[in-house]
DNA sequence: GCTTCATCAATTGTCTACAATATACAAACT
DNA sequence: AGTTTGTATATTGTAGACAATTGATGAAGC
């Protein structure tokens, strides 16, 4: 007998205000920039300064924001040498990830990549451009869990939340999408088949090329 | 006319305690599994406990220590696992950075490393550990920096934190030391002579032997 | 003896008030 | 006019008090 009741959120305000601005920063809601004053979070929030200040300082440490003395906390600017560097490091990281993946993934685990494929093919045909997106990214995260490498996992997260962050903020076109879920096609079909030159092959075409249309059209914001 | 006055220091107190507490992590004085109080440690650095908790939080975001929710936090536990995926995460990034540096460092820069090789090698040969545990973690971040990318440096300084702590908790043979010492040497001749390959592969044999040393006598604390 | 429940001590989580600092702007001086 | 100095204001930095939660301890019931 499974009662199957929903877990009741038990989450210290601080991790409550830390995940909210979190999600508002990686979603574009809060853009590059843009000031947030502890004072008005607090009241936006509806809590005291205090765990906003904590938030505040582990955004910090995850890159995401900064902060001057006395001055202010921003939501930090990307430019386009940022995201050239984060898509090198993107190919580094998952590389790597992939070569251990095709060595210690188990059969379940690629048959969950091939289900998360598909899914994004046809999305991609239906022109849904948020489920190809969420699914992209569950292919990647798929990837890195595969590689059983717990310091690669926390490292990914600090690149992984960039990337959202970066493709929230571009425009992108329609056409970019599809052609991005068709990649994963070749490349899931040479992992199958666990040859790792031509996966590695495809992922780092993969990626660069997601890095270069996003690159190509990045406008810094001021 | 330069008065050449020293700059006063105005740090924070979140700062000063943060930078405190870390340092007291990565030279081992406070041993993975210790618990850290935040009123014991307000009382020691004669401060209030708010900066002392955000200084916590950002150490946690950092990885080194561990809270859970009204319990406590303590200094994060190593396992033989962990050093062993911290090893192969120096390799991949310093074969990254090195393949970098060596297209785009000065000449200066390339100097400065010899300055470091040289020292390395007479603080070894005096049986020196203390500079050249000192000497080697400045070459190796000053490979990182001559790649000219700065989110790599962000994620370097993660691992190269770890790596410190690591170095402190193990004892190590004054041969071992002696030993790494002259590995930079051929690894050096070899960037110097904008030889990729072969540099690559002694940096990362010095940095697959380093590990092994390290793991090989690894006593899991309690 | 074992389980269950109440109580307690220790610790973290949160709030509010106050202090310290930086910036901008105006006033005074040369 | 330009420079310096003072002042106001907005914001972050810090402190201390109180609330909430956890895990342990021991008592009560079976």
């Amino acid at each position: 007998m499974k009662p199957n009741l929903p877990q009741i959120k038990n989450m210290s305000i601080r991790e409550q205000s830390l995940d909210t601005l979190r999600e508002a920063i990686l979603s574009g809601e809060l853009k590059p920039g843009q000031a947030l004053t502890e004072m008005d979070l607090s009241r936006q929030l509806g809590v005291s300064r205090a765990p906003i200040r904590e938030a505040l300082r582990i955004l910090n440490s995850e890159g995401l924001v900064e902060t001057i003395p006395y001055h202010g906390t921003t939501v930090r600017r990307l430019t386009r040498a940022d995201i050239e560097e984060l898509y090198g490091m993107r190919i580094l990281l998952e590389t790597y990830a992939m070569e251990r993946a095709l060595h210690l993934g188990e059969a379940a685990e690629f048959a969950q990549l091939r289900a998360i494929v598909d899914a994004m093919v046809r999305a991609g045909d239906n022109g849904d451009l948020r489920a190809v997106n969420a699914l992209d990214r569950d292919f990647h995260d798929a990837l890195i869990e595969m590689s059983r490498h717990s310091l690669m996992t926390t490292m990914w997260q600090m690149v992984a939340m960039k990337v959202r962050q970066v493709m929230a903020l571009v425009n992108r076109r329609n056409s970019d999408l599809t052609q991005i879920a068709r990649h994963h096609l070749p490349l899931l079909e040479a992992m199958e088949a666990r040859d790792v030159a031509r996966a590695g092959e495809f992922l780092r075409a993969h990626i660069a090329s997601a890095g270069d249309l996003i690159a190509e059209d990045w406008v810094e914001t001021g």
